[in-house]
DNA sequence: AATTAGCACTCATCAATATAGAGTGCTAAC
DNA sequence: GTTAGCACTCTATATTGATGAGTGCTAATT
């Protein structure tokens, strides 16, 4: 028998082994793996490979004559190199997106649906991080005054994104200067990227002392106030009680205390998940890997959400650990494809 | 003794047997009771007045020989007729409106804050409902077209509320139009209710075929769009983990499962609380009285935040029913009024 | 050299049992 | 109307022993 054949069989266990416990939620025996085995060996042998696998640090046993559970890096390797990949049939691509289609153009509503309907799903927790208009190109700014000293000001994105924002004045404002502004805004910034708004505004200010440098200053200041702040910047979260009702949890209510507050915790959560989402597709994060305070038991998986091809978002799972990666995977692909096709046909409409 | 020095001494011990339930979890006996009692009376006493409130139904044992434990009769006994009511200092209220004051005049931000900190003060889930702009008046409607059938409506409320909703359109719209619309829109319709929009609009189609009537035609069919959905019609909810910690569901993992599906039910609960958001104050309803499914075993206090007179939100805690009423109602009271402070400060700057 | 049968050993789990003690209801005395 | 005293009930906790799943090791087998 040849070294990678050794290898193979190895990994074929290591599956085995993940698979059953991933049902099971208890230690996995030599016995229960030499039935379910192809290949006919005997629980012996089994037991044998068990030992080189926790050697290797894939597997572990909770005690002396338990069966063995997968380690952090047992998942790990079962996710790079062991598990196969699957995917959603067209057929079920499409039931989703009708699930998830809200009644309005609105991604906000779009992103709340499927992350509902995606706990549905995994019964897992499943969450959706909200693009910012920041990251996208302006196509329309829009100035309505409001009472003397607040002025109203509209970012447009796309039709589906839009961000609005008070921003109080020093000098009052004019229906007819903001409109005037407004006008000049458009003209000058339409096709810059949010982000470098600003930076393009200073730039001009320091260059040119030209006609427009009143409109210039009074742009920046309310463009500054307006891009500040973000609202909209949210993450909706859904199906925690399925993660909790899991036996790791549930037999352990302090786990599920901490896990309940680490959950509890919007900002911290939304900024380590936006750091996952990367154009490369979906991305799994294992136990320790998670490094979010209370989440230590937990594994979760990202994917990003596109409008053509700018990513503007992402969503995902979280878990147990002890969840079945490739489904999981598979679905949280399916689901983010959607939202990017549901996105791109709004925006090309 | 007078029959209501009887009632008074019932009702003194039925306080105490709820404060000493609700701090230590455990049914309680005669014994403890007698000791606390400024009145002595032995323990053998307290017993047969604890028989006579079991008969009245405030009390219950969960089983022979163990002390007793409230009911929801109990509760709500103790809650309308025992109970003296708590406030918060000017100097604690001071310091909550600091915690909660966002960096922006944002309603949203405001109730996010509010319901985060709430739940921090009560070691309770703690919730906020955002006010809609349905239930306030027109100040200013602009109408501004995206693409060609597409248009943003925007409706203002006042200064911090303000709903924004793409809306798509049979035929297209210039910008001269949408403008002229606005404009109709802001002379008729300012000062109206947004839910007497579409009533005051429909009676005028009916009444007048005037010259104004293709205004109102198409002003109609967009306000129709833009007041249908509301995805700001959200509830703020936080602190779930510390009613899961608490030994009710702590003890029990499926009553917990439970508790957090009925709380991931953002729109039921909504639409619960929003009935229970009252002028007169802080509401109570406790264990079976909250009628939402999951949640039996828990009771919550509400209270209205207005701006000026007109109620446009609301918040409260929610909790086990073993909760400290008397300090939950003093915080719910004095977050709401904070929250009260704060937007008629912004609505009058 | 790899595989396997056989076996002694370990350890968690579960049911059965005993024990302690908290709290009751009742009765009779104050 | 109040209370001391007491028998009684029932839970909670610890103890014990039996069961069995699963292991590692050794020696035999292929």
């Amino acid at each position: 028998m040849s070294v990678t054949d050794f290898e193979q069989r190895r990994k074929e266990i290591l599956g085995l082994i993940i698979e059953a416990y991933v049902l099971s939620a208890s230690p996995v025996g030599s016995e229960l793996v030499s039935k379910k085995l192809r290949s006919s060996l005997s629980s012996a042998t089994i037991r044998n490979i068990m030992v080189e696998l926790e050697k290797s640090g894939y597997l572990e046993q909770p005690h002396t004559s338990a069966g063995r559970v997968p380690t952090d890096r047992g998942y790990r390797f079962y996710v790079d190199a062991v598990m196969d990949t699957a995917h959603l049939s067209p057929d079920e691509l499409r039931q989703i997106e009708v699930l998830i289609q809200p009644p309005e153009l609105d991604v906000e509503q779009l992103l709340q649906r499927a992350s509902g309907v995606l706990a549905g799903l995994t019964e897992q927790a499943a969450f959706a991080v909200s693009p910012t208009v920041k990251q996208r190109t302006v196509k329309q700014i829009e100035l309505m005054p409001l009472g003397v000293r607040k002025i109203l000001c509209v970012l447009v994105a796309n039709e589906e994104m839009i961000a609005s924002h008070v921003v109080e004045i020093e000098e009052p404002m004019s229906r007819d200067e903001a409109a005037a502004l407004g006008r000049f805004l458009n003209t000058e910034l339409a096709g810059l990227a949010f982000s470098e708004l600003l930076n393009s505004l200073e730039r001009r200010m320091l260059a040119e002392s030209d006609s427009f440098y009143h409109l210039v200053k009074r742009s920046l200041g309310i463009l500054q106030h307006a891009l500040s702040s973000e609202p909209n910047d949210r993450l909706y979260l859904e199906g925690a009680s399925y993660v909790v009702a899991q036996p790791e949890f549930s037999r352990h209510p302090r786990k599920a205390h901490e896990l309940l507050k680490g959950l509890d915790n919007e900002q911290t959560l939304l900024e380590r998940i936006r750091q996952d989402i990367a154009p490369e597709g979906v991305q799994v994060r294992i136990g320790r890997e998670v490094q979010l305070p209370g989440l230590e038991e937990c594994s979760y998986l990202t994917a990003p959400c596109a409008i053509g091809e700018e990513i503007v978002g992402g969503l995902g799972v979280l878990g147990p650990k002890r969840m079945s990666y490739r489904r999981m995977r598979a679905l949280v692909e399916g689901m983010a494809r959607c939202v990017t096709n549901l996105l791109t046909q709004w925006d090309t409409r």
